[in-house]
DNA sequence: CTGAAAGCGCTAACAT
DNA sequence: ATGTTAGCGCTTTCAG
């Protein structure tokens, strides 16, 4: 027997379809007498009916459903930065009765946004966490073509470029800021940044900042004491080598621009016999969940992650909903934790 | 403009609806000539066509959806194992083109089978995570309950129960045994179980692996050396003050059920003062991931949760699509890493 | 207050 | 080889 449908109930209630339909749907209207109705939804429970939901969207033209899409490839790191933005999704999702539908990263990068938009025809919207290897120019060009097909959208983290877009960050560049502040703060004068790649926006964001507070507290960051690793720990090594050398003019305090560069660090000092903070001071950014197995206990900025995938969902339900909903663009403060090492 | 349908390339191909549908779906039919599937397929670009899922669904009766339950959360260790479990399902899924549905774990307890039942029924098959909070008398009703309702599932990690079902889990017996024989071939013989709680599956099957291995090396575990700590700090740090407040008899190596309890015990020799290995061994078992930020690196038995994440989707879509299928339970092997701890 | 009928966009069995 | 037709299960006018 397969499951029962509308017409079973119907059937059996003696009443017509749409009769059934109104009953289980409406719980407050005129449209059909209170006897029937519960009548109905006896017989209903009865037979344990679970509305097919395929055929409810496609009457509906909606599905409740949002997609994720998340181009997955770095390691651990983002993993959990995943994980987090998905928590915090699920969060606003549960609340307003969506569901998530997680789009299969393709590994291979032809992976194009007219495949997205194939995809997205199951969803009513599409919420996008770009990764730290995602590109200004790409992610504009995906915006132009999202519009295009009337899609919604919602982006999570490190898109700054102008095509005006649903999306929530973090607020790099006063991180910059308020890391100088600190470190400033503590006397250190020697700071250096140990970071990802130029291009990326959060570098460039967190450069700003940095160069910001420095100016602020009469100090300077010099072309050598900016370390682009572009991830790879023996580039770090090279780099921090290089600051390491002379004695004298080391830097006393490093800011790291996110976990795994940490890590990187914390592998470095112990490759070379050094202790934090006595030998040097460092201060970090990133995930929570992750720094915070880190020993010592990291000093650092957390980016609110859960909440940056609540807004997110928040957001594209919104504009989903109310159409008219103007386009928002949010920076979440970030949060600081004293740790050990600053 | 709404969206191109089937229709409208009909039209504009001067075909019908149900040539343009064989057209573009069979790439390889003698339903439609060359020349006319041409065209379709030129004009079906053109207007940058794209199907509507949803109809294509309810006409075909399946969704190439899966649905993934994950009970509520616990910390970043779980957040982790979840992460990894879903890269492995999607690893799976974008091979056999299927997508993934995530439902939101309802925080509330009250969240039934037959709310998932319900929900359902948008998807193919569901992929259910058990935590290690999961007792085998729920998940024997679940499954009795899904099986009621004839909805196809699998299961990945800690179901152990006698009702058959599709699952993949570790085998923690082998591991408690190969952590015995570990720790036995470095001369220990006092060795301590710091685990989780007396009814998890998983500390019953460790337990059994270690006993087993105790009486293979001519060792034994005695009660007051199996500590339980029901994933409270101050519990654990309670029991294990206990196992060290006597020098001359306090183990000299000690086996932790997961990456939550390595934790503690992490934090416990730091608060203590003392040194790994150097006081006290230490082996772990847990998320490759998440371990191996520890520092000391742990030597540890570490779950394949990506493979296992892979295997349940690979299970499942087997049993969708080929229902004689019968149900197997995998145990998959353990990977061993040598640490610095043991 | 209730039921009949017309879709939602697509597939597949059935004619031609 | 191609076109026609009847659903898939539900919602929603629109008559009665």
């Amino acid at each position: 027997m397969s499951a029962p449908k509308l017409a079973d109930i119907a059937k059996r209630a003696g009443v017509s379809i749409a009769a059934v339909s109104i009953a289980l749907n409406n719980r407050d209207t005129k449209r059909v007498s209170a006897a029937k109705r519960e009548e109905i939804q006896r017989i209903a429970a009865e037979m344990s009916y679970a509305p097919n939901e395929l055929a409810k969207a496609l009457a509906e033209r909606r599905t409740r459903l949002l997609g994720l899409m998340v181009p997955l490839r770095d390691p651990i790191f983002f993993n959990h930065f995943v994980a987090q933005a998905l928590s915090g999704i699920q969060s606003t999702l549960m609340r307003r009765g969506y569901n998530l539908l997680v789009y299969s990263p393709s590994g291979r990068p032809g992976r194009t946004t007219r495949d997205q938009i194939l995809e997205s025809k199951f969803t009513d919207g599409l919420i996008f966490i770009n990764t730290r290897s995602c590109l200004p120019r790409d992610i504009a060009q995906t915006i132009q073509e999202l519009d295009a097909a009337q899609i919604k959208f919602s982006m999570i983290n490190s898109y700054y470029g102008r095509t005006p877009a649903n999306y929530v960050g973090v607020d790099d560049a006063a991180i910059g800021e308020a890391a100088v502040r600190y470190l400033a703060e503590q006397k250190h004068r020697r700071i250096a940044f140990l970071s990802s790649s130029e291009k990326l926006p959060t570098h460039v964001h967190l450069l700003q900042g940095l160069r910001h507070g420095m100016a602020a507290h009469g100090l300077e960051l010099p072309a050598d004491r900016i370390g682009c690793t572009d991830y790879v720990e023996s580039q770090a090594f090279a780099i921090l080598d290089r600051w390491f050398e002379n004695k004298r003019q080391r830097p006393t305090a490093i800011f790291c621009a996110d976990d795994q560069l940490l890590m990187f660090f914390y592998d470095y000092i112990e490759a070379r016999g050094m202790r934090i903070p006595d030998d040097v001071a460092v201060l970090g950014r990133g995930n929570a969940g992750l720094m915070s197995l880190l020993r010592p206990r990291p000093t650092a900025f957390y980016i609110p992650t859960f909440e940056m995938g609540a807004l997110a969902a928040e957001m594209l339900i919104d504009s989903i909903e109310k159409p008219t909903e103007t386009r928002q663009r949010i920076l979440l403060p970030f949060k600081f934790e004293p740790g050990q090492t600053a």
